[in-house]
DNA sequence: TTGTACGCGTTATCAG
DNA sequence: CTGATAACGCGTACAA
């Protein structure tokens, strides 16, 4: 891979010529301008951003750490980042962590060498995450999203996931359900997860109320029905569900049904998040829809007019509840039908 | 940000000995090792990368190319990739193309003057890709994924799409239908589904019937209702439908459905890619299973077997049809009862 | 084991 | 407008 310097000698000039006919093409005459890129063309140069990078003490590059990309909420949010970050000629360095805050802080220590630019991240529980500690030391821009702010100095992009779930909540209530469940992944490990619960609690206890204890289940992403069964089914099982996210409600329905229970007639399901897929099976899912998108935009775009040295404000995106075809009035009396299984 | 000859001062050793104590500690005696490290702890040292890579002629950052993140296939793929990657002590950085040459095109050159050690990516068209012919030029290892060997010099991880397209078009041949129809996004811009219709077109073809044209949809991961309605229905209608991927195949069967159509009765439905979201639903898809994770954990091995200098073999990955629960035998009999709409 | 000295490919600062 | 020269922070022969 040649150099400038290869270049600049086949073009007869200097290397500093050479290398401004590059960074600042204006500053060079146009005749030596094209010697210049005749010259790389035949050597076939390539610019080294490493070198740049060393010199100029920027990289261009923004580091993303997220918990992982089998949730289509972060992959999604990803997607709108790297199309932002592209078109303002940044590159994205992409590390995930499973929600496990050792490899929180291995990823974020070598994105800080590889000193990146900037940061945008997600970590599993906020308040608890040294790792952020650890970043209010540097001056470095920092993005965080889905992390409602914990009091830091650092821009947050998120939805309000308390304020959300307790309208998830009374939409039930309004319809009549008193026997509301909640089901979640493992609960310690997403601070997100804890505060939808919060505002479930806080709804049943605003409609006078006891709030059950949560489901929990052993994956974020997949029901295990026999946890979910007992508290089905029985004359005093529930007939309301909320879920922490779409897919333990898309999974929870998809298990249901195929043990004959109609849905929502005889449960009524409701997730968090609003994946695309959720609209598209029958019946769709009611689900608190987040801006999945437009966090990722957002988010990246806060970071680009920090690093533009603009000031920038933490946002809370609206959130709003689809309603979909998973949810049903209350039954007043409970009907055992269950679907003729073919 | 302080450096290395800052650290050695304090700790009372020459730079060369400081850097030794970070590149190749059993070089350096215990004492002085120790020293080194209490200095750069005091000073919150952290070694700089764009400098060790530009020095070293190598930045252990692999790029990553891919058509879109918003597809579970590609997300999952990454997912797997980024696991291996972090592992193996490699950064990733990431870019998506949508489809798109001309972004493929600019995303690479990036890549490449990023200085990235090793490439694997997954375009749109492995023959009409003049990036990749580009690539061809240079000397860097690269991998494609899910881009049927070209013929060229990568190494390539894939599976046979034809052939796995087609024996799903005998799954449903074998269950007595004749009039199978199949759907897709823009064809021409993916040779994956070009290669599925060809399956489509053998089996048909091998079962002495003639095979119907592509229903091209506007987008690749919706059904458009309104242009795959006229194929249906009508006493000439189709009785089976296969999909290019899972996303169109869910949406088509939600959508239905919520037209009063009954999903196996009525039509069969196959979808392709095998997402872990097929099978939670209910009726569970009937698809071609794509190993995605291990699409991504062998591609990403290759890469690391050929950055340490072994050779590495192109590989065709299983696939296998689960056989859900979204497909019938077929009728013999056209029944134009519908769903009782609630 | 430790130190000296050079180079990796650029950009920035001066002179000319 | 162009050229010489010094950094940027680190790795590594080679010498001590």
């Amino acid at each position: 891979m040649t150099d400038l310097l290869s270049v600049a000698r086949l073009a007869g000039v200097s290397r500093a010529t050479a290398a401004r006919t590059f960074s600042a093409p204006e500053k060079v005459r146009e005749a030596t301008r094209n010697k210049v890129y005749a010259a790389s063309k035949t050597l076939g140069f390539r610019p080294n951003y490493v070198a740049r990078q060393l010199r100029t003490q920027s990289t261009r590059i923004i580091g993303v750490m997220l918990p992982t990309l089998s949730n289509p909420v972060f992959s999604e949010q990803l997607q709108a980042m790297e199309n932002i970050a592209r078109t303002g000629g940044y590159s994205l360095m992409v590390a995930t962590t499973h929600y496990d805050p050792a490899r929180e802080s291995a990823v974020l220590e070598n994105l800080l060498r590889q000193r990146v630019d900037g940061l945008v991240l997600t970590v599993a529980n906020a308040q608890a995450s040294q790792c952020l500690e650890k970043l209010e030391q540097e001056a470095l821009p920092v993005v965080l999203v889905h992390n409602p702010a914990a009091g830091r100095r650092f821009v947050t992009v998120s939805v309000d996931n308390q304020q959300a779930m307790h309208q998830a909540t009374r939409h039930l209530l309004t319809l009549g359900h008193t026997r509301i469940g909640m089901a979640a992944g493992p609960v310690q490990q997403s601070d997100r997860a804890q505060l939808r619960y919060q505002g479930y609690c806080q709804a049943m206890t605003d409609a006078g109320l006891a709030p059950l204890p949560l489901i929990e289940m052993a994956h974020h992403t997949r029901v295990d029905i026999d946890t979910l069964r007992p508290w089905l089914g029985a004359p005093q099982g529930l007939t309301a569900l909320l879920c922490s996210n779409d897919l333990l409600a898309l999974s929870a329905i998809g298990n249901l049904q195929r043990l004959g229970y109609r849905i929502p007639e005889q449960l009524s399901v409701v997730g968090f998040d609003g994946i695309a897929l959720g609209e598209m099976v029958c019946p769709a899912l009611c689900s608190v829809v987040q801006p999945q998108r437009e966090l990722g935009t957002v988010a990246m775009e806060s970071m680009l007019g920090l690093l533009a040295g603009e000031d920038v404000c933490s946002q809370t995106l609206d959130i709003a509840l689809r309603h979909g075809e998973s949810t049903a009035a209350a039954q007043i009396f409970c009907c055992t039908t269950t679907r003729e299984t073919s």
